[in-house]
DNA sequence: TTGCTCCTCACGTCACGTGAGGTGGC
DNA sequence: TTGCTCCTCACGTCACGTGAGGTGGC
């Protein structure tokens, strides 16, 4: 018999994964997540692992990757090319956590100067 | 005598602040740069002060902020509310710089899981 | 004359936001 | 019947990118 998988509306999955429901919409017209069918009225039903997808993508996104290139990612996963996907994503992270490292840094002196700029203004107003 | 001040042209202003002419052009048109006067042929010209400007904008950019919002800062900056303005900017930064902080750490995380990947397929291909 | 750089429209792009008008179940 | 949530167009938005066609100085 078949098993009697957990669908989850839009809704749902929307509040978990902490995205609108449009983004969600969006990304099913753009070939990056599934439905695994529709309800009533023409309502999208997701399964288990829609979620999973979901958090993937907008970590990707987290990561600074267009959606384009999430897709292809994707594609290359789906044809079982992990070893490439894995390389790429790989190279990717690391440009990106230089990046971070380096913004901090930015922000932390941007901030340093802020509460100088802070202290000057306060004794001209004492 | 009129000072003779050092006018850039947009090119100029542009490599310099590492953004391209659409971009200063557009700032213009939003009121966020100022042109000092038109060469010939209605070229732009830019004061001492524009480099500046710019990067102050592209800063702020890095930080998260709409140009809107950056348009009201110089806004409360023109009018005199130096102390409102660097309260806001001080609130901005701290907000800021926790996001980074946790951006940094999902990075990291996000890091080890994939290494931990690449390892599991490398073993797997052996 | 040929390049080159600038100019002004004005449409395109990316990742959605936001109504407009309609359907289906409590 | 009244809300509520979903649906499908389809136009709007933000921060520019990108031609299209024209001007001015070396």
């Amino acid at each position: 018999m078949p098993t009697p998988t957990h669908l989850r509306d839009i809704a749902d999955l929307a509040s978990e994964a902490g995205v609108s429901s449009r983004t969600i919409r969006y990304y099913g017209e753009l070939g990056l997540l599934d439905i695994e069918a529709r309800g009533p009225g023409g309502r999208r039903l997701y399964g288990e692992d829609a979620l999973e997808r979901l958090l993937f993508i907008t970590r990707l996104k987290h990561l600074g990757m267009t959606l384009e290139e999430i897709g292809n990612l994707n594609h290359a996963f789906d044809r079982g090319q992990t070893s490439a996907m894995l390389t790429h994503l790989d190279d990717l992270l690391k440009t990106r956590l230089a990046e971070v490292a380096e913004r901090q840094a930015e922000l932390v002196q941007l901030d340093a100067e802020l509460r100088d700029y802070h202290e000057r203004i306060r004794e001209k107003m004492a």
